[in-house]
RNA sequence: GCUCGGAUGGCGGAAUUGGCAGACGCGCAGGAUUCAGGAUCCUGUGGGAGCAAUCCCGUGGGGGUUCGAAUCCCCCUCCGAGCACCA
């Protein structure tokens, strides 16, 4: 009788085993050969491990292991995001205090996560709610404040009238909270930002060397998004104290500026307005301000353009002509200047303001074929187009006839020389609000002191703990919850002594998230972040695989974040991450699986029917990991019936020893090993699979006794995939170490993976017509010769005259006659 | 609107990067086994014509380059993602 294979049987028992025998801790300070595999630690929620969880730490985990085979010491940590509003709201709708109800989450999802058989060292786990690493996130605050990479000011900010805080423009996904999806509105309150656009331009630069997917990078490069161009000052008629510097990327137009806008928050709005003019700007101005911050980014078609003219008058700096100075609410004030040189001929918005209000149109810019015989006095269309070599000026005094491109050069060389403007990047990243008046956070560890102002809070006192706060439901005030608590907010100041307020806004989730792979390694160290030894030894980490959601968000912190550490001596490398590689996104037959759409995949009801390991590799079946894929049901039982096979393949029936039984299933088998490797390297499971089903469905052809030297390969390949099933049958081909403990991987030889003979295909004016067999590399003449021995190809051939041949080696042969 | 992906059998997806399209798996059909269902095993499975050998068509649509195109170029359609009054 048959020993059937038993998932459940053989996973309870390597589970138990590996955590007896310590398998997957990890000598951290002994270890020859560190390998850093990091994946996304997931924010435990109540509902359990999700699909989207086990999908993306299977790839992790498979990279992982995979390495481990390859005989390096693995490093493979898991932690807890749960600090945080996603948590926090959970807690509220749940009616239980998040103090007590995440560490029932997080021992929920510790069970489900070991019952998938990642490779984690449970010894050294991040929980950042934890004071032993919060401390530290406040102490990393104080070194940003240190050097003034962290400020507090007065913004307008995003805030989430649902989740009743204040937001980062990463959080805010077409106008409304990634989290909730309430409308965000603005308000003005007084915040802790995070200087990060000090780094913008080593952001984008580092970006060309650092090995990541590259949709991520231009995900970043996009968000950072730079570009280049003029700062310029315009005078003002009757003002000589003020001038209205504007940036622009089309120094080039600037002949053809006919009026200039402001933002409705622009200084300068107040003072130049003219007398006449000025009740209007002001209901303008407060009609424009009182407009949320969605309501004024809607675009175009959505929303009319408005503004109103001051009555103040500019001097274009190159035509010395008069221009008016308007205000409208599309020109922002988080951008460049908070001003713009209106140029209505060749940008739409301008072109859309100037019709409305009827100002004047120049063009300036026009295709370069046009150029002869231009009447400068006609009237022409506007021509929104790019700047390119075939476009040159007219209307432009001195620079008429010089292409677009050039003319940006130099009418912006000219202006440096007027001292009137100079050559100037901008990037429309901004920077990162930490604040939120939320409770489940880290405090930020400042105090208010009425004599003193702001006061760090001296190292020697860290952590700030967060205190329990019964009632920690966020209200419209704008002021966290942790003011209610009078023994957490009443402190002395710490450097006059008098009586002070602690500040009551918590620190934004992703600060935590952007040092914890730093802790991992010394978790067990309590008197610093991170141990320097270690760091060095451990970091920057070699894999890290995640989600694309977080590339403007979690991994553009994290870099930061590790620069600023890196610059201010606390760390030797100044990227987080050697490599990263996104991995795609799971659909459920076709759809994107949501709880509304009652389609989501339970993984523990999967675990239960088919085991851990035969849910592990049907994900990594279902498509590239890179590019997502689809989970349908039935499509797991290929998989399992897979590992039914090789089950059966190892313990049913004698092995026989020896060297694989013919040269063909040897090649097979060295060209499965060598197919296999490739393909986990560059995290192509799939086919990786695909490839291991190939060798064993050859290998079983016909019923024979199998060879060890058949079976023993295959199962160390299946390893990273199914590791419980690799281990209960390397312990059943006789191993007594587990198969994770050495160098197991098997070897390919280059020379056997290649086949000694190959298949040519055989054209006849293109089309195919036959195939011949060929000793690898053999020559034309030898192959033509076989080729026209062939009754298909003589058929086609027709007797006519053979005019040309076109030979690959190895592949093909290309027969054209006339 | 801008930027980037993508479209291949009934389905998920392969294709050595310009060289036999459809690997592998699901599903389906036929057969074996079974009292029966399930499971398992064999065989077949892009479409069309033919008893057959064989031939023709075929990778969203149209054009092109090439001895040869799923793959490269141009135009179009549809789907997805990100950004969006960023001057």
């Amino acid at each position: 009788m048959a020993e059937r294979y038993d998932p459940g049987a053989v996973e309870s028992k390597w589970r138990e085993r590996w955590e007896d025998t310590e398998l997957n801790r990890v000598d951290i300070d002994g270890a020859e050969h560190p390998f850093y595999n990091l994946m996304m630690y997931p924010y435990p929620s109540a509902e359990g491990l999700h699909v989207g969880n086990v999908y993306a730490f299977t790839g992790a985990d498979i990279h992982g292991r995979f390495k481990q085979l390859n005989g390096n010491d693995v490093f493979e940590p898991i932690g807890f995001d749960a600090f945080g509003i996603h948590s926090e709201n959970f807690a509220l709708e749940q009616g239980v205090h998040p103090m007590e109800l995440i560490p029932r989450n997080i021992a929920n999802f510790t069970r489900q996560l070991k019952r998938m058989g990642f490779m984690y060292d449970w010894y050294r786990v991040v929980d950042v709610t934890q004071p032993e690493y919060y401390k530290w996130t406040q102490w990393i605050f104080l070194q940003l404040y240190k050097a003034k990479l962290a400020e507090r000011r007065k913004a307008p900010v995003n805030w989430c009238p649902s989740c009743k805080t204040v937001l980062a423009n990463e959080q805010v996904i077409d106008g409304r909270c990634e989290r909730c999806s309430t409308e965000v509105t603005q308000r003005y309150l007084d915040q802790w930002f995070f200087k990060i656009t000090d780094y913008a331009q080593r952001l984008l630069d580092n970006l060309e060397w650092i090995d990541w997917s590259e949709s991520t990078k231009r995900l970043q490069r996009n968000w950072i998004g730079r570009s280049e161009g003029a700062d310029l000052d315009f005078k003002i008629v009757g003002h000589p104290e003020y001038t209205i510097r504007v940036f622009t990327t089309r120094p080039d137009t600037l002949f053809g500026a006919t009026f200039m806008v402001l933002a409705p928050e622009h200084p300068f709005v107040d003072a130049i307005t003219v007398k006449k003019q000025r009740a209007t700007v002001e209901k303008y101005v407060k009609t424009a301000l009182a407009l949320d911050l969605v309501e004024r980014r809607k675009a175009g078609e959505e929303r009319q353009k408005t503004g109103v003219d001051t009555g103040a008058v500019a001097i274009n700096p190159a035509t010395g002509e008069e221009i008016p100075i308007w205000v409208a609410d599309y020109v922002l004030m988080e951008y460049g200047w908070g001003a713009i040189m209106a140029v209505p001929a060749h940008d739409e918005r301008d072109f859309e303001f100037a019709q409305q209000y009827e100002l004047p149109i120049r063009v300036v810019v026009i295709p370069a074929d046009q150029y002869e015989g231009f009447d400068p006095s006609a009237e022409l269309e506007a021509a929104f187009t790019e700047h390119t070599e075939d476009e040159v000026l007219v209307n432009s005094g001195v620079f008429d006839g010089v292409p677009a491109a050039k003319a940006i050069k130099e009418i912006t060389a000219w202006l440096e020389k007027e001292n009137r403007g100079n050559f100037t990047v901008n990037y429309r990243i901004h920077d990162w609000c930490i604040s939120r008046q939320r409770y489940w956070g880290p405090p930020i560890p400042v105090i208010h002191c009425e004599k003193c102002g702001t006061v760090p809070v001296p190292e020697e006192d860290l952590p700030v703990l967060l205190p329990f706060v019964e009632n920690f439901k966020p209200d419209e005030s704008g002021v966290g919850p942790l003011a209610r608590s009078e023994e957490f907010l009443h402190v002395e100041c710490p450097k006059c002594g008098g009586a002070a307020q602690r500040e009551t806004d918590v620190s934004d989730t992703f600060l935590d998230s952007a040092w914890y792979f730093m802790r991992y390694p010394s978790t067990d160290l309590q008197d610093r972040p991170f141990d320097s030894e270690r760091t060095k030894k451990w970091l920057p980490v070699d894999t890290y695989i995640g989600g694309e959601e977080h590339a403007v968000l979690h991994l553009m912190y994290s870099r930061f974040i590790t620069m600023a550490l890196h610059d201010l001596g606390h760390l030797p490398f100044e990227e987080p991450y050697k490599q990263f590689r996104k991995h795609g996104l799971i659909v459920r037959e076709g759809a994107k699986m949501s709880k509304s759409r009652g389609n989501v995949v339970i993984p523990d009801e999967y675990v239960e029917k088919y085991g851990a390991d035969t849910l592990r590799t049907y994900l990594m079946f279902l498509g590239p990991y890179e590019e997502g894929g689809d989970f349908r049901d039935q499509g797991i039982t290929g998989i399992s019936r897979f590992f039914d096979r090789v089950w059966d393949a190892v313990v049913n029936g004698e092995l026989a020893d020896g060297e694989p039984e013919t040269d063909e299933i040897n090649h097979k088998l060295h060209a499965t090993i060598k197919k296999v490797t490739g393909d986990i390297s560059t995290l192509q499971y799939n086919t990786a699979i695909a490839a291991m089903m190939e060798y064993l469905n050859v290998i079983r052809a016909g019923g024979r006794t199998l060879r060890r030297a058949e079976v023993q390969p295959l199962v160390a390949m299946v390893a990273p995939f199914a590791p419980h099933l690799a281990e209960e049958l390397w312990e059943r081909l006789g191993q007594s170490e587990s198969i994770f403990s050495g160098h197991s991987w098997p070897e390919y030889d280059p020379q056997l993976a290649m086949a000694d003979e190959v298949d040519i295909a055989v054209q006849v004016n293109g089309r195919f017509r036959a195939t011949v067999k060929a000793a690898r590399g053999a020559g034309q003449d030898e192959v033509r010769e076989k080729a026209l021995a062939e009754e298909a190809v003589q058929r086609h051939l027709d007797d006519k005259e053979i005019k040309k041949t076109i030979f690959v080696p190895d592949r093909l042969i290309n027969l054209l006659v006339g």
